[in-house]
RNA sequence: GGAGGCGUCGCCUAGUCCGGUCUAUGGCGCCGCACUGCUAAUGCGGUUUGGGUCUCAAGCCCAUCGGGAGUUCAAAUCUCCCCGCCUCCGCCA
């Protein structure tokens, strides 16, 4: 939720956001006359109520021979109450839809545009090149015995697989990697619930435009997340914070219905149902949250150049900008089969936006205040292995193993197929 | 899943049976002031949160006793639903 002071203030600056997104300018003039009628309607009802508490307390204190005549005009008021309260109810409700239509300001620097306007950042390592055909990675992981795919369909449907072998030890791997990079930089480790309370999954805003990607337990009333943002975003709700900052890196499975996905990235396991995550998730001073951000990117770049693997990093385009994000960074990797880069990682700020709608304050210089929200993958399991097979595969079907995950993985310097 | 108990403005707590000076008591903590070589102690005052009004501030007003709905002129207090915590039983990795 954006900031209505702010709102009221500079208008422009929102109306310029939108511009920017590619979204109706026009939706911020109707979140500025939903404020209006619903200040307006507060004052009314507000009004009312002390004259109606005034009259009810004259009935107690009222003579024998006043009191039905006070306890008339109590009664008389309690109903003029009752209706300005339905329509301060009623403007409740349409300040809070047209407050949820408008989407973050987008930072200043950001790309106007949409998915094809990113800027790219930087490029890590260079563009593979092989000498001979290369293979996806379900090819070299069914070779390997670390991905099954038939079987996950048999067992579970189309967008699921099983880790199996050397499959399944990379994932514990990386996670092991993750964990430790993120608890050597400061980040308290974090193993989050993965079904959450209707309330959670709102504050995040993941029912909004994201809603059908999103699994729903009916007969609980519980949701599974697509990512820990959900749980560790939620963990501090309602709360005043001190300190400043909290830093947390949590672990979950990640559940995506791919409703609007048919037919994309079918093959193998980059885009699946169920796959595990490890999230940066930091709640900052506003002041300090560009400097936060560019801090877990760094964190991406570093935990991706410990992989051997070549990538780069684009700033995405305000179109392309989920609704809580003021700014994104993603990380994409080479992906050999396709000669395309895939996005990897992902880093939002989402300033006190999503920090707001979730009543996450601190004590700042002028009293409470929502703090600032941001959030970075550090490691998307199942992608990541995908790419590590296609990126380090070798003529000979082996596949090379980078140093860093060797710890876990009996010390291998390469995988050989069965 | 069954039975019972509990939830008060940072923490603890009075109040709930029997509705109205509850504009919520007291203690701790915290902040300010006074006193005092310093500290401590003591005294006085302040200390929930959100909203409205307002150029700002002050002031004033409204709401807020886990959440919501209801009864009533009037609800912390009565009724219903929901949430959370605790105890016991059942089931269970």
């Amino acid at each position: 939720m954006i900031d209505l002071r702010m709102l009221r203030s500079d208008p422009d600056r929102v109306r310029a956001s939108q511009v920017a997104r590619g979204d109706d300018p026009a939706l911020v003039d109707a979140l500025l006359a939903a404020d209006d009628e619903r200040r307006a309607a507060v004052t009314r009802a507000d009004e009312l109520r002390r004259q109606q508490k005034e009259a009810s307390q004259a009935v107690k204190s009222a003579s024998k021979e006043d009191r039905p005549a006070v306890l008339e005009r109590a009664k008389e008021l309690a109903a003029a109450v009752k209706q300005a309260e339905a329509a301060q109810t009623e403007a409740d409700a349409a300040l809070r839809t047209a407050h949820l239509a408008v989407p973050n300001v987008v930072l200043d620097g950001v790309p106007p545009g949409g998915e094809q306007d990113y800027r790219v950042v930087t490029y890590v390592g260079d563009v593979p090149t092989y000498d001979f055909e290369v293979k996806d990675h379900l090819d070299l992981g069914t070779a390997l015995g670390a991905i099954d795919t038939e079987r996950g369909a048999k067992v579970s449907g189309s967008r699921f697989a099983f880790l199996t072998g050397w499959g399944a030890l990379m994932e514990l791997a990386l996670v092991n990697l993750a964990i430790g990079q993120a608890v050597e930089a400061g980040f308290n480790p974090v193993i989050a619930p993965a079904l959450v309370r209707p309330e959670a999954m709102e504050g995040t805003g993941f029912l909004g435009a994201h809603a059908s990607e999103v699994y729903k337990l009916e007969s609980d009333d519980l949701y599974l997340v697509g990512t820990s943002e959900v749980p560790l975003a939620a963990f501090h709700s309602g709360e005043v914070l001190d300190e400043l900052p909290y830093r947390y890196a949590g672990f979950s499975s990640c559940f995506r219905r791919e409703a609007g996905s048919h037919g994309k990235d079918t093959r193998g396991i980059i885009r699946v149902h169920q796959f595990d995550k490890v999230e940066m998730f930091s709640y900052v001073d506003p002041s300090d949250a560009a400097a936060e951000h560019e801090r877990l990117l760094a964190h991406e770049i570093a935990f991706l150049t410990a992989l051997e693997l070549p990538f780069r990093v684009i700033e995405v385009a305000a179109g392309d900008l989920g609704s809580s994000a003021a700014r994104k960074y993603d990380c994409e990797a080479w992906l050999p089969s396709q000669q395309r880069w895939l996005e990897l990682t992902s880093t939002s700020n989402c300033t006190d936006f999503q920090a707001r709608r979730l009543g996450v304050r601190f004590r700042g210089e002028d009293g409470l205040a929502p703090v600032a929200t941001l959030n970075g993958t550090l490691c998307a399991v199942g992608r990541t292995i995908a790419v590590l097979l296609e990126v380090h595969q070798r003529a000979d079907g082996s596949v090379h193993v980078p140093e860093a995950l060797r710890p876990w993985l009996a010390g291998r310097k390469e995988l050989l197929p069965l």
